[in-house]
DNA sequence: CGTACTATCTACGTCTGCGTTGAATAATCA
DNA sequence: TGATTATTCAACGCAGACGTAGATAGTACG
């Protein structure tokens, strides 16, 4: 039955909805939803509980994964928002378009998780670009925007068409590459000696490539 | 005064904003509104009729424009999507958030807008995989990860910190980085003699690098 | 069988918000 | 200055939506 509210509260919006429709789209008469809250708000206000925190926990678990590099984890954090996105797109969506009537002690909680979690991808990235992985950028800009090709996500997928983990896939190699240091800018960087290393990989792969040439 | 009607529109959405609400932020009376408009009703799709072609025209030339190649349109448009985004932030949003109460008439141009918009960076996207400039992707995803990174920024751009230029670079920056071809494999994929005049000129790099270093 | 609890309903009260009407006031023009 | 038009208002009617009260039926349990 929440459930049910989710979705009509996403589609159109909680002012938009009346109970009188969460209750014909459960084949219920309106009074009876009052046996499971006592208000409209208080409903929004159950609802949304799930979802301030929802994915902040995986994430920041993430983000503290020592065994991955800033970069490893800048894609998994993306990923894994990008499927929680997509797996809760109702209430996702919910909180998006109803965060104005939210109740002041859930706003405060709403606009706090969306600032940590803004703030815990920003000092990966900052990590990123300190390790020479990243690119210089603005880094508040740079979070923002991989949580915007994240989030966006909500309003184009289908679930008829490619599967969740493909375009999670897809979203979160974009991302990556979008603050991903480009080869060519990281050998003017990069010093003299791990520069011939590199030229060394590179002329290994030339000679892979004309050993199985041979034919032509 | 579409002004005042567009903030409080998409600032609590169109249920959640009474015509009171609008009349006062004026200093009127309510009935004062129904002089410049019949219905709540007439009002929206007023206010949404710049709104559902604004950007249409000017990406529509951009991804026209045959002096630049596809990596330098899908910048462009980017980043004038962008800057569009940003200075009817407003507007965009209403849109954004009140798709579900518009008339079948505006939703209908508004869904076929944006499908056109879509289709047309898919375009570009395309023809710049084909021509090698950009990773080979699911095109329709991709484009519809441009417009997440563009259109998030309504969310959370403040007009008093970065200017909006310099986001709208950096937001372009990202997105065509996060299809652009990364240098090694752009070389996987290069044929030996194009390849080997690459590594002519890393080492042509190296060694001026050596060069300046000579001190050391 | 009777009590208690669960789940739902019909009917009602109340409030908010939309839209209308007719009149008053201000601005403009002849 | 008189007439016409533009702009605003107070008062009203009405529909829709929230919330409540009390009744009804089914179920569990001693």
């Amino acid at each position: 039955m929440l459930e049910h509210a989710t979705r009509l509260f996403a589609e159109r919006g909680f002012s938009g909805t009346s109970l009188q429709d969460i209750a014909t789209s459960m084949g219920l008469k309106r009074p009876a939803l009052y046996y499971y809250f006592k208000s409209k708000d208080e409903l929004l206000d159950r609802l949304i509980v799930e979802g301030v925190n929802g994915p902040a926990h995986e994430l920041a678990a993430i983000a503290k994964r020592s065994d991955l590099g800033p970069a490893e984890r800048l894609h998994a954090i993306t990923r894994q928002n990008v499927k929680w996105v997509l797996t809760h797109t109702d209430l996702f969506l919910l909180l998006v378009k109803s965060e104005s009537e939210l109740s002041p002690a859930s706003a405060k909680k709403f606009n706090a998780g969306r600032r940590d979690a803004a703030d815990m991808v920003a000092a990966v990235i900052e990590e990123g670009v300190a390790a020479g992985e990243l690119r210089p950028v603005n880094t508040r800009v740079a979070a923002l925007s991989v949580f915007g090709i994240s989030n966006w996500t909500a309003w184009w997928f289908q679930p008829g068409g490619d599967s969740i983990d493909s375009v999670a896939d897809q979203v979160a190699d974009m991302a990556l590459a979008s603050l991903q240091q480009s080869d060519l800018a990281e050998r003017q960087a990069m010093s003299p000696r791990r520069a011939i290393a590199a030229l060394r990989q590179d002329l290994d792969r030339l000679e892979q490539t004309l050993g199985q040439d041979r034919s032509s």
